[in-house]
DNA sequence: CATTACACGTGATAC
DNA sequence: TGTATCACGTGTAAT
């Protein structure tokens, strides 16, 4: 790994002039950081002990505080690095200026991948033309344009809408109850998950009530090989898509 | 150390430079690079005389060369900065760590989001798979075949290979009904056409009888635009894929 | 030996 | 009155 943190601790050393400055840092590899309301409040106390410590005389305390700061500030931006370098992939580089090129070429990619993504999606779910309103497959992450600066309200992709699914084995059938709000389909994307997990249907039961759509389904399931909580989270998972 | 001599000396040159700089709000940075090698080296050189306690004798005289490296370098890393600056969206903060903390969340949407749409797009390419008895029925003539639609004399060794698809529709909702072999999951194919076609599901019901799938689905139709016979036809036809 | 990169302390400076 | 951020020069390693 690199160690460039914890290397100017040395240097410290070579700070000398009285003031023992202790070592607040204790060295945090601390993995990502997530570095808001970091607290490290070792400043600005007095330091109790016989030790001498005698400021010198003239000496103003204002810079003291300046420099804990500007350390603070420091540390923040090196941990803000840290995770950066952590969501960029294929950064052998430990330079900084390379990560941000790099941080800055990988978000061009990602950003030209989203919008070709977006148009095959777009141009395959307008395969069918019989009643031309409203588009399916488009939930309401997806439909802003790419090329302009979109606002992000919160990090929602997949948690935005409540679904709820229960699964209870009994024997060799499965009992699957969903139940949704009437977005984007439910009907298929339930009886697409579950071919996809080679559940055959015995019988399924779906109505609408109001906005919310309840799903209630009997299916085959391989005797005894299979819990009722990885049936619902593989469910679940591939009712997001 | 000895940086607060040379503060005094610099003061003056290093207030100069302030004011010319370019501060957040206008931040047209506008590259400029280099340009300032002549003058850096003009204004070093400039502290003849006065100065008591002049430079130490054997002191070096690189460091000017290590300033203008300094400086080269944190201009870098500022142009990298306004580079990424300019990619990330919604950075209205002109500050550095937050322009970082934002770059790496955003890589982390930006992320997410080519997962979910690969994600569909393999969920909608995945419905052109063929597994079985995809081609048993030709579907070269769906529009001119009418009424009941028997398309093949199946082969001896299954009586009940054919799938029938009828569609009534009453005022703003039709009820369609399907009956089929219990092969290829039936009952995705369907969802997964009136999902195609645009019609929102109010109810269904799916029942397994011995090796036959019935299905009766209550859906939402535009008043007046399309007749039995266009919906059916569209159905059977997208159902077999 | 030079080159490159980093952290540090410090003055300046906006809000 | 602080409390932010920033750029700068400098010392120090590692290549």
């Amino acid at each position: 790994m690199f160690s460039s943190v914890q290397k100017e601790r040395t240097s410290l050393e070579k700070q000398k002039e009285s003031e023992t400055r202790e070592e607040p840092t204790g060295q945090g590899r601390s993995s990502s950081d997530s570095g808001r309301s970091d607290s490290d409040a070792g400043f600005t106390e007095n330091n109790t002990g016989f030790k001498k410590r005698g400021r010198k005389p003239g000496e103003k305390e204002l810079p003291l505080n300046h420099v804990e700061a500007e350390r603070q500030r420091r540390e923040r931006l090196n941990h803000r690095f840290y995770a950066l370098r952590s969501v960029v992939p294929n950064v052998s580089k430990m330079d900084k200026a390379s990560l941000l090129a790099d941080a800055a070429t990988y978000i061009k990619e990602l950003k030209t991948k989203v919008n070709e993504l977006e148009g095959k999606l777009r141009a395959v779910s307008k395969k069918s033309r019989i009643s031309g309103n409203a588009n399916i497959y488009d939930n309401q992450s997806t439909s802003t344009s790419t090329m302009t600066n979109q606002i992000r309200p919160t990090p929602n992709y997949m948690s935005n809408n409540q679904m709820e699914v229960d699964v209870k084995i009994l024997g060799s059938e499965a009992l699957v109850r969903v139940q949704s709000p009437d977005v984007n389909y439910p009907a298929a994307r339930l009886m697409d998950s579950l071919r996809d997990l080679d559940f055959p249907v015995h019988h399924a039961s779906v109505s609408k009530v109001k906005e919310l759509v309840l799903q209630d389904v009997v299916i085959r399931v391989p005797d005894g090989l299979v819990t009722e909580e990885v049936m619902r989270a593989a469910i679940f998972q591939r009712m997001q898509n």
